[in-house]
DNA sequence: CGAGGGTTTGAAGTGCATCAAATAGTGTGG
DNA sequence: CCACACTATTTGATGCACTTCAAACCCTCG
């Protein structure tokens, strides 16, 4: 497979693009490059002129934004397929946050021009955005309630249950797409409490932890422990925590 | 003025509506219609089928969402000017949240199939639509950011800074927009924290507290208290925490 | 084997919630 | 204009959740 082959395939794994012209994915491949990044290093920071968008390839993209103090509050942990500072379009040509490399990995840079263009000139282009917005809105929308209602323990079942599989009945086993200090930031918990919280939830719903693998039996327990602090209905997926790339 | 050119004076507060042809204003102004609710009115609830966006004629609104539980997160509470609701557009057509009076008021309610077309069918339309998305989430992301990284007194001392006018040098009389119950739901916190952290707030930062009036020398001592735990630099009032009404 | 990061555990402190009760404020009818 | 009813706000006492600091443990990888 060619390399702009390569970079078809992974824009679209992109939900904006699922409806997009082959003309217009081919323009983004050809002139979007790869980039390798290392554990730790800084793709761009909050207020960077914000000339590419970005995609995930392989590996995870911690974004978040500091304060004066140095500490840090982490927006989102990005899998593969995922984009990211394409929203700068409308924040003033800035990134809104910065983003950062969680180990070594690969994304694709596409330039912003290119998109901007895509969505003054098409219309249906400007609607799938919208619905891309929507969406970001929603999951944005959730987060705020989450930290809000649901307590440590809570937030790591929501979590999991929004990483498994929702229709599936009966034993379920869960293995945690990133390290557990990592997805402590990610729910907005230190480290520690992450650990006391994980132990806590263990014992209220009799899940199996075993390193980064859990196991339960079914979903139930982890339902009930969980779901009733959140305004959602159980079977939530449509957002899922960590989306799954085939 | 008749009740029609009222309307269309309504329609205009709203940010999403500036740009708009006289003719898309006057056909919501003629398909809307003044709706009168009293204090703890429940307009809408969650997951109701979403046939109308509201605008604020008067008074307050409070969004909020429920858990089985009872707990109630409070989304937001909006003011004159503000529009509700459209978002449903693209949320599978349910209000993604319940909508309550806070007090007697006013409110326009316009069929949501209007919005829709205009959005469908003019691109300019579809642009600006991105535009107020766009706002509404930095808004959100603020919103995370400050219950993760913000300690009580702290945002209260934000939400003054936002109330206040930014640009302001001296003496400032900042007025509560709301009673404090509603406005301690507002920032996440319970009522008697609310007024144990305002008094904190006074004593770190020497603002007079006298009922729902406050007053400071100046901004200086608030903006080092509270923007110390914020990712945005100082003027920030480009998403006010409420909006002014001309 | 040893270094270093990730993870867990312990002890102590802080912040916010909760429950209970007092106080201030507001609007009402007499 | 006053007393009452009712709500908003404050204050006190206590408890729980989470953080912080410190240290131990564990696992992996050179």
């Amino acid at each position: 497979m060619s390399s702009t082959d390569q970079i078809i395939t992974v824009l679209k794994l992109e939900y904006l693009f699922k409806g997009c012209s082959d003309d217009f994915i081919g323009q983004m491949a050809a002139q979007g490059r790869i980039i390798s990044a290392n554990k730790g290093q800084v793709l761009f920071v909050s207020h960077d002129e914000a000339a590419y968008f970005y995609i995930v390839v392989s590996g995870w993209v911690k974004l978040f934004r500091e304060t004066l103090d140095g500490a840090q509050a982490v927006v989102d942990i990005l899998p593969t397929g995922h984009m990211f500072g394409e929203t700068s379009l409308f924040e003033n040509g800035e990134y809104p946050f910065s983003a950062e490399a969680t180990e070594s990995m690969k994304l694709l840079a596409v330039p912003m021009g290119l998109l901007q263009q895509e969505i003054e000139n098409n219309p249906k282009m400007a609607l799938a955005m919208l619905s891309a917005m929507a969406r970001y809105r929603k999951h944005q929308d959730r987060e705020i309630e989450h930290r809000t209602l649901q307590n440590a323990p809570q937030r790591i079942g929501c979590f999991l249950l929004r990483l498994a599989d929702q229709s599936h009945e009966g034993a379920v086993k869960i293995h945690l797409p990133y390290d557990k200090t990592l997805l402590a930031s990610r729910l907005g918990m230190q480290p520690e409490t992450f650990s006391r919280a994980l132990a806590k939830l263990k014992e209220k719903t009799g899940i199996k932890v075993n390193g980064a693998t859990i196991e339960m039996d079914s979903l139930d327990q982890l339902v009930k422990y969980s779901c009733a602090a959140c305004s959602s209905e159980f079977p939530c997926n449509d957002l899922p925590a960590c989306r799954k790339v085939e």
